[in-house]
DNA sequence: TCCCGCGCTGAGAACGTTCTCAATTCGACG
DNA sequence: CGTCGAATTGAGAACGTTCTCAGCGCGGGA
C-alpha cells in the first residue's frame, strides 16, 4: 500500500522544484526549457505519476465532475440520454455522475446537497420538485431536461412534444381514424400537452371531441392496460388510440390483444418515446421517436459552454424535433367512415 | 458568486476554533461542551454551511466515490445492475460514477486513469480486457462484475449460468422438447457456458448431440435473427431454441415469425437475461432472469465491506440463482416425438 | 563596465479540511 | 486553598496541487 508519487516525488527525482514540476505536467510548458522538460517527464513516467485531481480541485475550485439527475436509470428512456450526456462530457475531460430521484422530491434535495458538498462543476437535472431557487442557490451552471417551464431563467432541453404529438394524430388522420382515442399521464399535476394539441386537431379538422375516449392515467404500462381496457369496451370504442409514451402503449396493446382485438386491423396504436422495447413488440410499436441521445449530447453541450463561459447570459430553450417512426401498429381503419 | 462558507467562517461566527467547530460538525460531538455545541449548530445553520468535500478527502484520503464500469448503460440489462449497486452505495453516503467501456480496452485503460486520478475508494467492473495485474496496482478494493474467472485474487459477482441453462434446457426437455437449437454468443474468446451445458445435458438424457443446430453469433437481436433463419431452413429444423440472451431470443422470434412459423406451437424458444423487452413481446419470451439487481446489490456490498475493512482477505466469488421465468414463448411440441 | 530585460526557475502561500498535541479550564478532593 | 486528573479547547501541521512573486543567470545595449 505504498503512497501513490506526487508531484514533488516527481520533481524530487527529477532535480527541480515542484512549481517547474507542475509548469511541465499541466499547460505551462512553453515556460520551461526543453532539457527540464525532459527530465520532469522522465520522471513522472519513471514514477508511474498520476496528478491527484482532488488536490488539484480544492486549489482550483474545478472538480471537473458533473452531476446528472433523472428519475431512474431503470425506465428505458434515460439510459439513452444519460449516454449522451455522458459521451458529450467525457470528451471534454469530465466524469458525470448520475443518481436516480425517483420522482421524490427528497431524493432530489439530498442529491442537491450531494452537488454542493462535491463542489460539482454543472448539473443536468429532470426536475421534479425542485425550485429554480434552490438550484440557483447551488451556484454553478444547471440545464434542464424537459420544457424546463417551470424555470424560466435556466437552460433547458427537450423534445418538441407539441410537433411529435401533432405528427402522431396527423398520421393517423392520414390512414382515415376520425375516433381517435388518448391514453395521456399527467406530468407534475399539470395539463398535458398531448391533451393540449389533440383537442387543438380536433379543432383544426373539426372533428367531433369526445372526452369519453380520453384518458388519464401515469406512465405506466398497467395504466395503459386498463385505460385500453375500459376504452374498448365503450359502444363505440375508437379506431385508433394515441398514447403519451411506449409504455403505456405496449400496455394498451396487451389489453386490446386480451380483448380479442387485432393490431393494427382492428385497432391501431402509437406510442411515443421511442424506447427500446417498442421495435421488439409485435405488431412492432409505431411511435414517436424522442431524440433521446441528441437531449442528452445536446444538453451537455449547453453545460459545457456555460462553465467555460460564465458570462454567458443569454437563456437557451432547446426543444429537438421529434420523428414519427411507422411499425406495424398503425393502419387504415377497417370501416373507413 | 459569494464564495461558499468554510469552516472557519463557522468557528469564527460561533466564537470557537475551527478544530471545535469540526469535532462538532463531524462525528465527534462527544468531546465538545453541550453549549458550545450548540453554538457552534446555530452558526452553521445561519451560514448555510456544507463540508467541502473536496478538502475533507485530501486530507483524509477518502473520497466516497465509486466507479463502476459496464460495457454499455444503454443496454438494457446494465442500468438494472447499476441500479443495484447505485442504491446499495447511495444508502452508505457513496455516489457513483458509471462509464461505459463499449467493450474496449483503450476505454477501460482510460477510466482506470480516472480512478486513480480522482481517488475513487473503489470500483466495480465488468472487466473486458484488464488484466488482474492493472485492477490491483490501484491499490483500492474491486469487484468483478461477471464470473471473474480471469482474475482469481478479486472479489466477483455474477449468476449461475451453470444452474440457469440447465434450467431452461430441462424446461424444454419436461415439455417434451429432444431437439433444442442452441444460439450462443461467445464471451471474450471464450467456449460459452451454455455451449457447454448444452453438451453436457445431451450427455446425461442421452439424447443425441447434432453439431448443427448448434450456432455461435454474438450478442445482438440481428445475429438471433440470422442464426434463427438458417436454423429454422434445415432439412430437420429444432422444435426448440434457446438463446444465449435476450436480444437474440427476440431476433429468433421475429425470423421465427418471418419465415411463417408460430411460436410457440411451431416453435419454442428460450431467451436469458429477462430484459425488460422479454416482457413486452408477443408471446412474451419464457426467459431465465438473471438477478440483476441483486448482482449489482451483492457487489457494492462486497465492495463496501473491503473498503471499511482492508484487512479482510478470503477472495469472495459469488454466483447468484438466476430463475427461470415461464411466459408464452414455450410450448410442448406439435408432434411430440 | 554597468544595467536592464528576458528566459527560466524556486520559494512559499493558499485552498478547506482533519487530527495530533499541547494548553487551558473545571470540578472534586484533600 | 492547592492539586490532580479529566474534560474541553486551541494552535498548527499536513494532505498535493496551483500560482504569484521574486530571484537568478545571461546577453545586449548604453
Amino acid at each position: 500500500m505504498s503512497r501513490w508519487p506526487t508531484i514533488i516525488d516527481v520533481a524530487k527525482l527529477a532535480g527541480v522544484s515542484k512549481a517547474t514540476a507542475a509548469r511541465v505536467l499541466n499547460g505551462q510548458q512553453d515556460l520551461v526549457r526543453d532539457v527540464t522538460q525532459q527530465r520532469v517527464l522522465a520522471a513522472a513516467k519513471e514514477l508511474g505519476y498520476v496528478r491527484n485531481a482532488v488536490a488539484g480541485s480544492l486549489r482550483t475550485d474545478q472538480t471537473y465532475m458533473v452531476a446528472l439527475s433523472i428519475p431512474d436509470i431503470t425506465n428505458p428512456f434515460w439510459p439513452v440520454v444519460a449516454r449522451g450526456v455522458q459521451d458529450t462530457l467525457e470528451a471534454e475531460g469530465y466524469a458525470t455522475v448520475i443518481v436516480n430521484s425517483d420522482w421524490k422530491s427528497e431524493r432530489e434535495t439530498k442529491f442537491l446537497t450531494l452537488v454542493r458538498r462535491n463542489r460539482f462543476d454543472g448539473l443536468i437535472i429532470n426536475a421534479v420538485d425542485t425550485s429554480s431557487q434552490e438550484l440557483e442557490t447551488l451556484n454553478i451552471p444547471v440545464v434542464i431536461l424537459g420544457g424546463g417551464s417551470n424555470h424560466p431563467r435556466l437552460d433547458a432541453v427537450g423534445s418538441d412534444t407539441v410537433q411529435g404529438t401533432d405528427a402522431a394524430l396527423q398520421h393517423l388522420f392520414d390512414l382515415g381514424h376520425r375516433r381517435i382515442g388518448l391514453i395521456s399521464a399527467l406530468n407534475r399535476r399539470h395539463y398535458s400537452t398531448q391533451a393540449d394539441r389533440y383537442i387543438e386537431f380536433h379543432q383544426r379538422h373539426n372533428l367531433p371531441l369526445d372526452r369519453s375516449i380520453l384518458i388519464e392515467g401515469d406512465f405506466t404500462e398497467e395504466a395503459g392496460y386498463d385505460a385500453m381496457h375500459s376504452l374498448m369496451r365503450l359502444p363505440l370504442p375508437p379506431t385508433a388510440v394515441l398514447a403519451s409514451n411506449d409504455n403505456i402503449a405496449i400496455g394498451a396493446m396487451k389489453a386490446a390483444r386480451a380483448l380479442g382485438h387485432r393490431i393494427p386491423e382492428e385497432v391501431s396504436i402509437v406510442g411515443m418515446d421511442d424506447i427500446h422495447a417498442a421495435a421488439t413488440t409485435s405488431p412492432a410499436l409505431t411511435t414517436v421517436a424522442k431524440p433521446k441521445y441528441d437531449i442528452g449530447v445536446t444538453a451537455a453541450r449547453i453545460l459545457i459552454q456555460r462553465i467555460s463561459e460564465p458570462e454567458m447570459t443569454a437563456v437557451q430553450k432547446r426543444k429537438l424535433p421529434c420523428e414519427l417512426i411507422v411499425r406495424g401498429s398503425t393502419a387504415a381503419p377497417r370501416t373507413s367512415s
